[in-house]
DNA sequence: ATGGCGCACTTATTCGATTTAGCGAAACTA
DNA sequence: TAGTTTCGCTAAATCGAATAAGTGCGCCAT
């Protein structure tokens, strides 16, 4: 910066002026044309750390995760975060937990320590997280996840609305009968979702109570499993609610091979959206999409506003419909 | 750190002699516990970013990529990296450039202003890159990429290693017709995974030109197209060896489709080993891996030891073999 | 007795910015 | 004419560390 103010013939002071465009500070047209010709000639670019350092702003969010490859949910939080950061100037210091709380506490620390202006703590399943007390040093929000008391703000995923949403794809094709092969039984987002499923149906003037509803783990298996035993039930339904999208991909070999036309004789409803699973198999199946891209978005975009604190403890993010070949009407 | 001295009576800098235990300095045991308690009692932790100023060390790697959420992939290059930081006491910083030339070169600039000890780029899909001459300030490794003229080392899938490895899973369950259904014809990776897999054959004496080759485009539906037309032929292989993962799911649709069990009358070899697509189907796909974590941490281990100076241009990783249930020996 | 050398620290400088306070000259007011 | 503003810029302080260069004091050797 001296170098420049040499080369223009001022001090570094108003070399920063220039540069910053400090409002209240006034340079002759004539100057800033010669510390800008400067600035281009040497090349100079400003030292973030320094700035960082007397400005006590880094431009900097601090994103922590629990698990960073698996399932590709972790990324796609952390890609809608990047691109809110981004775009405001800030980028993203990202680190993975493995959730080991011995990690959780040097990364906590450790993003303190690099003066980072927030902190985003997201999840790749919904859960409850218990964090050091630590973590009120720097504004925080949590992504996919929740402390006890509610004690920071957080973004999740509106599973009851998704249960809805997911329901009323098939009911809008004309379903009655849907059966629900839920995930792990006490999973939080296990029973939002069964209570969407069931508030749907009930407002569409149909008997959950008719319905088949069996408990599954969300794994392939159990999907594959819980078809082929709703096959041999004589009372068939025409429609399979899924618990996530690797049980719907069990579901959906099972009634392969057991020769059901998927959607002819039966509609399937997917959960998650994991692209890779969904999409890339025939027929492609039609889903409910978790919003982790967005929840990322959101949480990036509060540290951008008028800060963490007036907000909400817990804000909910739409679960979309996503319509592929899996529904169909029912047969007549 | 002038409050921890004044607690322990002693100057600022002395603390800073204690914190960082520096070598040729010689502190009282008695004055070093006095320190060491005014550091516990006010919670005293160092600034990062005022050490990274003056040390010009930030212990921070950036961490530049093409596509976060795609495929994991770019989460597994980035979690093998981020692992070989943390142990190291560093962390990374994250940028995607969603293949823009412009913010690949604002992310360049940007981490070079915040002064990283070393970059990382990588590309979810092997590819040559095309870099602005400003990567030249901060010492730089590619991952999964390369650049025209080589002028910066980068690591890459031993793709011809994953060909032969591919072929020789089946030779050595006692194949001997082989088919294989490539990606997309002029790609890298096709052209030397193709490579891998005829010399493989070729050193197991088994004659390349007897063997059906035909060509796809890494979508499941090319796989599903050339598995039908595979099945047309009279002379039908007992082995089917996939350019990727979602053509082998393409053809295991097509096989079960037309009532070809897997692996009983045909055997299946996929490619990339995406774990979602792979693991979850019956029978799960057995499979060579694409090394992204393998890269990643290599990049990052490289960055710790004694500078990218005098790195060869290329280095080759690994693609290992992973057995699951879809080879079986063919059928007498 | 005296200079030299460790020992155990302290003072002052530096990293590269931002920001407050100030300063000379011109312009404007009373 | 004197006093006050405004303009356009500079000097100096500051952020929070690391580090180079001292500084007394005791001890040792000459």
């Amino acid at each position: 910066m001296a170098d420049v103010g040499r080369l223009a013939g001022v001090s570094a002071t108003t070399v920063s002026f220039v540069i910053n465009a400090t409002s209240d500070e006034v340079i002759r047209p004539e100057t800033q044309r010669r510390v800008l010709a400067a600035v281009n000639k040497l090349g100079y670019r400003p030292n973030r750390a320094a700035q960082g350092l007397r400005t006590r702003r880094t431009a900097t969010i601090g994103f922590i995760t629990d698990e960073t490859a698996v399932e590709s949910f972790a990324g796609q939080i952390i890609t809608g975060a990047h691109d809110v950061a981004w775009r405001n100037g800030s980028v993203l210091l990202v680190i993975n937990t493995m959730r080991s709380r011995a990690v959780t506490r040097a990364a906590l620390d450790n993003l303190a320590d690099r003066q980072v202006d927030s902190i985003i703590f997201a999840a790749a399943g919904t859960r409850m997280v218990t964090l050091p007390p630590s973590v009120e040093r720097v504004p925080t929000i949590l992504v996919n996840c929740f402390t006890a008391n509610d004690s920071l703000p957080c973004v999740l995923p509106d599973e009851v609305g998704g249960g809805r949403s997911a329901a009323r794809i098939l009911i809008d094709a004309g379903h009655t009968r849907i059966a629900y092969l839920t995930g792990v039984p006490g999973a939080w987002a296990t029973r939002a979702r069964l209570r969407g499923y069931r508030e749907e149906l009930r407002q569409a003037g149909i008997d959950t109570r008719d319905q088949i509803v069996s408990a599954g783990n969300y794994e392939a298996d159990s999907g594959y499993e819980l078809t082929l035993a709703l096959l041999a039930n004589p009372h068939r339904p025409t429609a399979l609610l899924c618990g996530n999208d690797r049980m719907a991909l069990g579901a959906l070999m099972a009634l392969r091979e057991r020769g059901v036309d998927v959607p002819g004789e039966m509609s399937l409803v997917g959960y998650d959206d994991q692209d890779a699973l969904v999409t890339h198999i025939s027929p492609a199946i039609t889903n409910v999409r978790l919003p982790f891209y967005d929840m990322g978005r959101w949480a990036a975009e509060r540290m951008f506003g008028q800060g963490v604190e007036g907000l909400a403890s817990r804000t909910y993010t739409p679960c979309v419909p996503v319509l592929r070949e899996s529904v169909a009407p029912p047969r007549a």
